[in-house]
DNA sequence: TCGTCAGGTTAGTGTTCGTTCACCGAGTTG
DNA sequence: CAACTCGGTGAACGAACACTAACCTGACGA
């Protein structure tokens, strides 16, 4: 079947098309960010996009659409984002490491997103709430198996409660100040989370690059 | 000059409107908590209190005040019992781990507060944003003295931050599942704040309840 | 006991806002 | 080049909702 959402021939108009759609999700992610999903009306998202209220109808069907193409875009660039990262992981404590990172760069280049995605996730229809809280489950998922891998005597429960308070101390960056260099704040972010994450034992015995462990391999 | 908001006499109409306030306040907790400020109206509010609609107004002047008294009043909690707890801490050691433990248990009675406060606190009026984040700010600074002290070499730009990731941490409580007892969750989530705020080495030479070092010590 | 007043009710009132309508002009296509 | 598609516009509609008005009633104070 045909694919709809891409034409057959690329001409003016559907690039600038493209190019509005594309505007229109940046300054909803800004304003949504800024005032929360309720605060913005339509006539706010197009004048940001250097159109006038009702054009938007013509890119989105309605104001929740536009959130849902938001939320679920970040949800699977997470996901995506967190299964390439345990693909090239060579061992599991590398993984974890990854994972942090990953994530730090991502709530470092977009804060708005997320601070959109737990402030405004319950304006979302049924259906498209369903899709994004999926996908953040199997990003969760991810990390509790690393992590369940890491310390295989831990109740997976915990490792659960772990990972959320981890996404909560990573996800701080809408809230801290901007008073650091990005940088330091992701190296900063990193550390924590990591000792938030593993007693330092597991830590200290190979610290370095030394291959790990056979016991803290991925299972084949 | 005499306190307009205790009357001199009890009676039974005091004691009626005072629980009525009560009353709304704790509703307006959880349903903000739920479904946002913008998503819930003055009848919800009303209604969940027993009373419908517009009997708001004789408890508060507007739907922001309701807003206002409940976010004021958990500043003001969260400051003083801050306060409280370093005028009764041992060292600089013993106040962080209390500051942590204090935290956590607020957070673990009252998730709804925490979760309206950090999506709804731009739905606050002006003035009463400006007292609100005072108070916020009292309350970040003191965990930034002690931290200040713990760690002297570390720039407080980073504590700052440190501070902010670690209540990011702790305030994760509204979004983690109800799948572990409160008991384990807490001490769950003291264990982590440590973890990420203190450098191992600062926690192992003295971790029992033996004296601190001087150089722990508050100073005079 | 009786006038007053606080706290409740129902019925507006004005506004904001999401969405639809009818129309227009330019780019695309056969 | 003619027909048509499509993204844009301003005007209008209808619902939701914060807040006000007018009125009622029972507890309180003298």
């Amino acid at each position: 079947m045909s694919d709809g959402t891409s034409p057959r021939r690329e001409t003016a108009r559907h690039r600038a098309k493209a190019d509005r759609r594309a505007l229109l999700l940046a300054a909803a992610a800004r304003l949504f960010a800024q005032s929360g999903f309720d605060g913005v009306s339509i006539e706010d998202l197009g004048a940001a996009a250097g159109v006038s209220g009702p054009a938007v109808y013509r890119h989105f069907p309605s104001k929740q659409a536009v959130l849902a193409a938001l939320l679920v875009g970040a949800s699977e660039r997470l996901a995506a984002g967190g299964r390439e990262v345990l693909e090239a992981a060579a061992d599991d404590l590398d993984a974890l490491r990854s994972l942090i990172r990953f994530h730090v760069e991502f709530a470092l280049a977009d804060p708005d997103v997320i601070r959109v995605q737990d402030r405004d996730l319950d304006s979302l229809g049924p259906a498209d709430s369903r899709t994004v809280r999926a996908l953040q489950r199997s990003y969760v998922e991810e990390w509790v198996g690393v992590l369940a891998r890491l310390r295989p005597d831990t109740d997976p429960a915990e490792l659960r409660i772990r990972a959320h308070a981890t996404f909560g101390l990573l996800n701080s960056t809408p809230h801290s100040a901007r008073s650091l260099p990005r940088r330091r704040v992701g190296a900063l972010l990193e550390e924590m989370a990591l000792a938030a994450l593993l007693p330092s034992a597991v830590l200290t015995p190979s610290s370095a690059s030394s291959p790990a462990p056979p016991a803290s391999r991925r299972r084949p």
